[in-house]
DNA sequence: GGCATGACTACTT
DNA sequence: AAAGTAGCCATGC
């Protein structure tokens, strides 16, 4: 497997600011992944060391057998929702841009 | 190599 | 809003 694809992934997932989130094709991007399934593959591999509480579906709503602990776990960080959907355009993360 | 699975996304109906 | 279809690609058998 690639393990600098591995390292990238979990490098962007950690590197995602408290109180934002970002999608699982936002940190596919960054990290270089050609595709989002990727991401979900690192985190439930070795996520488990990872804010991965902050990756979101391009929805907004998070992994069906995590939709209660993303939740619990955003309320911590100020990170409200709406019947278990986070506003994107409220708190998805925006890198550095200058 | 082929088949099935998965923390996904976009398009169409 | 919800369901169906296509694209994506690494992992395990």
């Amino acid at each position: 497997m690639d393990e600098e694809l591995h390292e990238r992934v979990r490098d962007t997932v950690a590197a995602i600011p408290e109180g934002t989130v970002a999608t699982y094709g936002d940190i596919a991007a960054l990290a270089g992944a050609s595709t989002p399934r990727l991401v979900g593959r690192v985190l439930g591999e070795d996520g488990h060391d990872l804010p991965w509480h902050r990756v979101l579906r391009a929805d907004g709503t998070p992994a069906k057998h995590l939709r209660e602990e993303q939740c619990a776990r955003l309320l911590e960080e100020g990170v409200m929702s709406r019947n278990g959907r986070v506003d994107l355009t409220r708190y998805r993360w925006r890198p550095e841009r200058g």
